[in-house]
DNA sequence: CAGGATCCGTAGGGATACTG
DNA sequence: CAGTATCCCTACGGATCCTG
């Protein structure tokens, strides 16, 4: 089963970063930040304990996260973008810029909508 | 059930996007050129009937696909990016860069691997 | 603290057949 | 030609409880 050759990268950068939680946590790290475990879930409170290490550990395989364990007691367990994954920037970025143009997008159609019941009365 | 108000537009954008198929058909409609449902259906010999008219419809309803029914028989039905849809091309560009980029990247990734392999022996 | 182990429900997608 | 209409399946995510 191959996997469109040369085609479509695109897919190929999304695989990377959809997920429900996933692109939070990208943008999350993304500042610089390195969080433990758990501020990452105070960062996200609907997150279960669960979705956060899959998809931590996703993206730890996928060299976009560091995992840094500190063997101690108790654990200490550090999370933090990568060089790698810093490169995600500008894609985030462009996504982000869309994404608030679209919600006023959506403002607009809305507002249209509305308006046109009111005509419709 | 509120949707992270001012949070991650990223998100956002995301949604609009997601979708096996959805991507591609983006893709191949954001080239500018008008196509018929079979047209797609070529380009995407793996979609079934069923995704490719899903698909559509969805970004039809999301304002980035237009599509033109043209009432006769045998029917006539055209697919193009709407004006708005067109604002995807720097999400799309941003995330087909990255893709191609990260190709390299694995590839880079695998050889060390097999390098090492190597070693090991 | 930072998880692992289970169980479970649903949405997204596929296969196939039919139709105006 | 451009779709519907069904049926089906599994991958993703959620809930809950347990642990070094």
């Amino acid at each position: 089963m191959k996997k469109n050759p040369e085609q479509c990268q695109v897919v190929v950068a999304l695989d990377m970063i959809v997920g429900k939680w996933k692109p939070i946590i990208i943008q999350h790290l993304l500042s610089g930040d390195i969080l433990r475990f758990n501020e990452l879930r105070r960062l996200m409170p609907d997150i279960t304990q669960r979705m956060l290490t899959l998809h931590l550990r996703e993206l730890e395989e996928q060299d976009i996260v560091q995992r840094v364990v500190y063997p101690q007691i108790p654990p200490k367990v550090e999370y933090s973008i990568t060089e790698y994954g810093k490169s995600l920037g500008p894609v985030m970025d462009a996504m982000h810029h869309w994404g608030a143009a679209h919600v006023e997008h959506m403002k607009l159609k809305n507002e249209q909508g509305a308006s046109l019941d009111g005509e419709a009365n």
